[in-house]
RNA sequence: GCGGACAUAGUGUAGUGGUUAGCACGCAAGCUUCCCAAGCUUGCUACCCGGGUUCGAAUCCCGGUGUCCGCACCA
């Protein structure tokens, strides 16, 4: 689906809308609404319990969305997440200092502090680019945290976290206590993340508050056992860094167990590559033909990085490959740092195991990104059948284009539709009915009473309710009702009590293998 | 951040200085119809914000905000 369409479609039908729109919108910040809210919720929970169903060590925690300043000089956050901005005095274009350097032959100027660079400079005494006049200003670190005044005086800096991650490294010592002294110990977040972006676009993807989804595997690496023979034989799409450099564009399959043998990549890093892929493809459903792993080569990926793969879906609306997760070795980077700014000794001895470091894989998945990918994926619209001129007196002609949100069904804001075929016959009916799927199921039921049934069938199919319950004459006769599927718009009638039983599994996401 | 384009009902749009600001879809009420956006009647909603020019501004000018595209950025 495109983009204008996507949008237009989710601001109509109350997924989500501009941020403080009354006000002319605010960049970079998005408001869900009713529908994506719960869609939202729905993508939230099928990815907590395919990865943190991983493992019963695995772990969802909320910890707080503002960090003391200490956290993030340790993470590098401070001194890294920053741009050493530089203006020209005479045509006001905006460089980076570093950048600059590289551009002009200084290595290595990575990650240095803004006066460093500053230094530098004015020691080249380089020309703008694009003027030519020798008027640059110094360097000026823009952050891309939000700095936040706290405490009563409002002395002590704080920032909204730029990452999910930071709490869960945070709370390591804490969860060996509270889990079970073991690892892999998984510690997982769901919540909300803060850029200062500098130029937010594409609505979903590049935000400045937007949802990510963690989870940080801690392990031994002399010993993380995985069940790597489950998923050997399993495809995956990788474009390795060594074949972009020969100018591969397009991702080779690899199977997860060459990989491992012959690609150089640890078995615990194809096994989670390989789950991750299998949560694009059989949960979230994206075709499998338009996910690729790309491998970040060393200058792409943050230093600490030891392997780096994106996750990466082709998007119609966005016009190409976009990044909707990525698994990162990161080493020990995190507890080393953090063990190291917090005075705390972060080394941990597993029961009949010795003492280690750990190191930590983090499996990163975007969620607002991911919510637009449905919509980009599973948005069709069906135009009908050519020839459709015979069709029988009360048959299921259709005239119409119709747009229908394939999503699955665990995953729709809606899961059931109950239609009073005539309102004012059978609405108190309706009412009944989907009072008692609510009340004795606990699905979440809506009832549309207004316009034609076929119109109401088919603004429950672009919203995604997999299924529609119609109550007819019959119904009220001898209490049977018809049960819609939404792609197929198969009928099939039933009485009402076999219902529940019929759809209840068809809203439980798919899981992995729960292994003790 | 820079450059370009754009900004009119819920959505998509027409409107080159004076219009009751038009159309389509939509939404709502009613009639009709037991099954896939039918029909009829009635109704609803808009010129992004702030200045300026002008007798008069949706329309021209300036500033802001927002969106898209390109560049840059995305530890």
């Amino acid at each position: 689906m495109q983009f204008e369409e996507l949008l237009s479609l989710f601001k109509r039908r109350g997924v989500l809308w501009p941020s403080a729109e009354i006000y002319g919108g605010t960049a970079g910040l998005y408001d869900y609404g009713p529908a994506g809210t719960a869609l939202k919720r729905r993508l939230e929970a099928a990815w907590s319990s395919w990865f943190v169903g991983l493992s019963p060590n695995y772990h969802l925690i909320d910890p707080a969305e503002i960090v003391p300043e200490a956290v993030v000089r340790s993470s590098g956050h401070l001194a890294h997440f920053a741009d050493p901005d530089v203006t020209c005095g005479k045509c006001g274009q905006h460089f980076r200092a570093d950048t600059l350097l590289e551009e002009n032959g200084v290595a290595d100027v990575e990650g240095l502090a803004p006066e460093v660079l500053g230094r530098m400079l004015q020691e080249k005494n380089l020309p703008c680019p694009r003027c030519g006049e020798r008027a640059l200003s110094l360097p000026r670190a823009f952050n891309l945290m939000f700095g936040l005044d706290f405490g009563a005086a409002g002395k002590e800096r704080a920032y909204l976290r730029p990452e999910t991650a930071q709490g869960a490294y945070l709370s390591f010592s804490r969860m060996w206590e509270v889990g079970r002294n073991q690892l892999p110990l998984g510690i997982a977040v769901i919540g909300k993340a803060y850029r200062n972006e500098i130029a937010p676009r594409n609505v979903l993807f590049r935000m400045r508050a937007f949802t990510q989804a963690e989870l940080q595997i801690f392990f031994d690496p002399e010993n993380f056992s995985v069940p790597l023979d489950e998923v050997a034989g399993e495809e995956l799409p990788c474009l390795r860094a060594k074949d972009r450099e020969k100018g591969a564009t397009e991702p080779t399959p690899i199977r997860a167990g060459e990989l491992v043998s012959s690609g150089g990549i640890p078995s615990f890093y194809a096994y989670h590559l390989a789950m991750m892929l299998r949560f694009f493809r059989d949960v979230l459903q994206y075709p499998a033909d338009r996910v690729r792993f790309l491998e970040k080569n060393e200058k792409e990926r943050a230093f600490y990085n030891r392997i780096h793969f994106d996750a990466e879906v082709r998007l119609d609306s966005l016009g190409g490959y976009k990044e909707l997760g990525a698994v990162h070795y990161r080493g020990d980077y995190d507890l080393s740092r953090h063990g190291e700014g917090s005075k705390t000794d972060l080394r941990v001895t597993p029961t009949g195991g010795k003492t280690v470091l750990p190191h930590v894989l983090e499996l990163t998945f975007g969620v607002d990104r991911n919510l637009w990918a449905l919509g980009d994926l599973h948005l069709r619209v069906e135009t009908p059948a050519a020839a459709s001129g015979g069709a029988a007196e009360g048959g299921q002609e259709e005239k119409e284009p119709r747009t229908v949100w394939a999503l699955p069904p665990y995953l729709a804001p809606m899961q059931i539709a109950v239609l009073p075929l005539i309102r004012k016959v059978h609405a108190a009916k309706a009412d009944e009915v989907a009072e008692r799927l609510r009340r004795e199921d606990g699905f979440t039921v809506v009832v549309p009473l207004t316009a034609s049934v076929g119109k109401r069938y088919a603004r429950e199919d672009e919203l995604a309710t997999p299924f529609a319950v119609t109550i007819d004459n019959q119904t009220m006769q001898d209490g049977t009702i018809t049960l819609r599927e939404r792609d197929s718009r198969a009928q099939v009638r039933l009485p009402l009590e076999a219902l529940a039983g019929r759809v209840r599994s068809k809203f439980v996401p798919p899981r992995p293998t729960f292994r003790a």
